[in-house]
DNA sequence: GCGATGTTACTCGGATACTAACTGTCCGAGTAAGCCAGG
DNA sequence: CCTGGCTTACTCGGACAGTTAGTATCCGAGTAACATCGC
């Protein structure tokens, strides 16, 4: 399994749906949603509520609720959702190999700790550096590199489907 | 589980030992490997046979028999390694949602092929990103910071235990 | 009319399969060093 | 001696069990818009 889950990716493309239609509709649900992309409704929706719980979105209970995004695009990185749907799990998890070493009696000395070892430093160094590239992209930069390869009527076929549904 | 698999971890460990008794040892056995660790042997062995068919690391059969280093430490990079062992595993999998689209008919138009998905390139940013710290970290640079943050009669001591072979 | 009631379409969240990958174990096969016996 | 076989300690590689995380599904609860009905 890849280290960002298919999760972030359903997450991202709702997300820049709901980028496109922010000022133009209230809210579009989860069924809409997962209709549109033909992804798992359920699914989407548990991936939703992380989203929500982060402040990502937005959730509008009752008949004709659904959802918006909780700030603006350009305020929503890529980074963000990541952490949101999969937490902030580690590229790498130390176990601390070295301290098991049986060169050291009982307890291992504290050069060989868990907090400074080479290998880890190393992988925390790599995922930053990931991390970093993540965090500068926003769902604003996405959407502009979309609508500016996609055709003008595409954005105006989606709001037409969510607006009447069908 | 991690992105980074522990086989990898358990792997640049023993490759680091196996860096330090480089020139002083012909060949050092799986058995002894996992016993100084404390770890599991038979799936250390699995491990290093992935590490030769990269090159990484050079077995030599029989009796006396073990692995030793298949070329410099400081021409083994721990992209290297983690390639060996997990293998190609990209970050994030795109499995082309967009071209799933309803708002297209059959056939999604090129501009939302996957070649181009605007997400996955962000994706493949970064993971070239965390690649590219990966790659220009060597197991001699690991060696240099352990050796230099190691007492001096760590080495010594392991040398002792590797030939005397307790 | 107008307020009370019911229906419907949503979001929530818990419980539960299913699946794939990683970790770890077991075992049999092949190989080479070192020992030992028979010439 | 020295030659051939035996033992031993390794590397190989296939097969398989256990565990965990991610994916997906099902269902009941709560909420709010809207329609309907009784007054």
């Amino acid at each position: 399994m890849a280290y960002i889950s298919t999760g972030v990716e359903y997450a991202l493309h709702s997300l820049l749906f709901l980028a496109m239609s922010d000022d133009k509709v209230g809210s579009v649900s989860i069924r809409e949603l997962a209709d549109l992309q033909r992804l798992p409704t359920d699914f989407l929706a548990k991936i939703f509520t992380k989203l929500q719980h982060a402040g990502i979105v937005e959730g509008i209970e009752g008949v004709k609720g659904g959802f918006r995004l909780g700030r603006s695009p350009s305020a929503i990185s890529v980074l963000d959702v990541v952490q949101a749907i999969d937490g902030r799990k580690l590229l790498f998890e130390c176990q601390d190999i070295r301290a098991r070493c049986k060169l050291f009696g009982r307890k291992a000395p504290t050069w060989a700790t868990k907090g400074c070892c080479s290998i880890n430093a190393i992988m925390l160094e790599a995922q930053k550096s990931a991390q970093t590239v993540l965090a500068k992209r926003t769902l604003a930069d996405i959407t502009k590199r979309v609508s500016a390869k996609a055709p003008k009527s595409f954005e105006s076929r989606y709001i037409e489907w969510v607006t009447e549904k069908v």
